[in-house]
RNA sequence: GGCCCCAUCGUCUAGUGGUUAGGACAUCAGAUUCUCAUUCUGAUUACCGGGAUUCGAAUUCCCGUGGGGUCACCA
């Protein structure tokens, strides 16, 4: 049987792998590694105009930081190097010609200003802005016009009325008319392909069996069926995943949501919450469990068993997600390895991480971990409260009051239940809630269990912040 | 607008001719409690509409409607 071969392709054209690609990274990463396979990631960095440098860096980084290691890729290498389609250039322009001795494709001469007159005439006339075959039919001296420089581009060259078809392993039969195929271009007049053409030469050179790509796809995979005909090659199987949304359902962007992969991570969600709310779009474990591991995924996961709807990305679920994890999966070994490397700048959070009394640190983590949605709000619980400039005069003289209070408690018998105990009395003196304790202490009427977090405290750190109301 | 894809609670979904239409997130209420969380219990909320097939349709078919995608020398 053939090896099982997936990629993604994604273009260095943003800050960072967008989300929906990251999804459709797991997606090509689950279906190959179901199937011993390999997972490959291909740069496609053919428009100059929108190149973006560093991109590719982060998108590598990103892809890595989830855990979807992939097997080839332009930063590892492997058996078809080279992943990046800027250093192929010579193989498109090998197979274009190849395209154009068949008669599949052909020289383009118009002008800019041509081809938006062409397709302004079309739009005010209510049709489809297409190509007129203008150059294939009046041109016969290509290669002197080509040899004087002139600028030109390659087109694919589209038989019209044809009826046609390709099997969608999600969808099924998609069915179509060449007559609703565009004269695509196919290599740009600055020698570099078009994803058209990059896409197809390359996934048949390396050997990808699957292409599984978003939904925006599906309109011009005929284009791409028209090139594997042309060129001979037996087609890979085609999978249309849907798009992700945005909560207006339109496709998410960057406008309305968080969409790099990495914004995720900076702010404390954890790379396989992510990965597993992900893996919930569109897919649903036999058993109904929500929460499950990557390897789980791909064992029980198959393209045969994705829905066609597009998902509304909803980051709610995912930080309940993220909680589920922060409190239920992760040992506390592992949520103490996130956070060092979550706070590994900040000094302050350090220490307290890196506590030598291990059983103190452990209850800390203990005391936090359920009240944690991401490991952002982990120092929240712990920054002691800015001094302001204008106290009430009541709550000085609770603060005062109770200061006073906890002062008579020694040092040997700072513990919770005592602790408890002279607030419980604080609070029947003044005849206030606990609340109050809690804001003349941490300055947040929520939070730490306050016994616990004064014992963990100490005394001292504990009378300091009563002190900053003086 | 042409072409294509899609349609169960607000959201993610289960469901493949006969179910009180199930679960999860969110929301609300209650219990536990030193606040807040966690945990537990309960509640509210859905088959887009119309035809057809059938003894019987969320489920099959058709037509609407709605949403989405795509129509570049961008991917």
């Amino acid at each position: 049987m053939k090896t099982v071969r997936t990629r993604i392709a994604p273009s260095p054209t943003g800050e960072d792998i967008h989300i929906g690609n990251l999804y459709t990274a797991l997606i090509n990463f689950a279906v190959a590694k179901k199937h011993d396979g390999e997972f490959i990631i291909r740069i496609e960095d053919t428009d100059r105009t929108r190149f973006q440098e560093g991109a590719e860096q982060k998108i590598l980084r990103s892809v890595n930081a989830y855990g979807l290691r992939y097997d080839e890729g332009p930063d590892i290498g492997g058996k078809f190097a080279p992943y990046r389609q800027s250093e192929r250039l010579p193989l498109y322009k090998k197979y274009a010609e190849e395209l154009i001795s068949k008669g599949a494709a052909y020289y383009c001469f118009c002008t800019k200003d041509r081809l938006d007159a062409l397709r302004n005439e079309q739009q005010s006339a209510k049709k489809t802005p297409r190509y007129d075959k203008y150059c294939l039919q009046h041109v016969i001296n290509a290669g002197e016009r080509i040899a004087s420089g002139e600028s030109y581009v390659i087109r694919l060259n589209v038989v019209p009325g044809k009826k046609m078809s390709f099997n969608d392993v999600i969808r099924g039969e998609i069915i179509f008319n060449s007559d609703e195929v565009d004269d695509q271009v196919l290599m740009k007049s600055d020698g570099y392909p078009t994803y058209h053409l990059g896409v197809v030469i390359d996934d048949h050179l390396m050997e990808i069996s699957h292409v599984i790509r978003a939904e925006e796809w599906i309109s011009s995979t005929p284009k791409h069926v028209l090139l594997y005909e042309s060129f001979g090659w037996e087609l890979p199987l085609f999978a249309h995943l849907p798009i992700l949304r945005n909560p207006d359902k339109s496709k998410l962007s960057k406008r309305k949501n968080a969409v790099w992969a990495s914004w995720y991570l900076s702010e404390g969600y954890l790379r396989e919450a992510v990965i597993n709310y992900l893996s919930l779009m569109s897919w649903s474990h036999p058993e109904g469990k929500e929460v499950f591991s990557l390897d789980e995924f791909i064992q029980l996961f198959s393209l045969g068993s994705v829905h066609t709807t597009g998902p509304v990305f909803d980051i709610q679920k995912l930080e309940w997600m993220n909680g589920v994890y922060i409190r239920e999966v992760l040992t506390e070994k592992e949520l103490l390895e996130r956070l060092s490397d979550f706070y590994r700048d900040d000094q302050d959070i350090m220490s307290i991480l890196q506590d030598e009394d291990v059983s103190r640190r452990s209850r800390l983590l203990e005391l936090t971990k359920t009240r944690m949605k991401t490991l952002k709000d982990f120092q929240s619980f712990l920054k002691s409260p800015a001094r302001e400039d204008r106290y009430e005069n009541e709550q000085i003289g609770l603060a005062k009051f109770l200061l006073d209070t906890l002062a008579v408690v020694s040092d040997t018998s700072w513990r919770e239940d005592e602790i408890l105990r002279v607030l419980k009395s604080f609070c029947a003196e003044k005849q206030v809630s606990m609340k109050i304790a809690y804001v003349l202490l941490t300055g947040n009427p929520q939070g730490l269990p306050l016994p616990q977090f004064m014992e963990y405290l100490g005394k001292e750190k504990t009378l300091e912040r009563l002190r900053r109301y003086f």
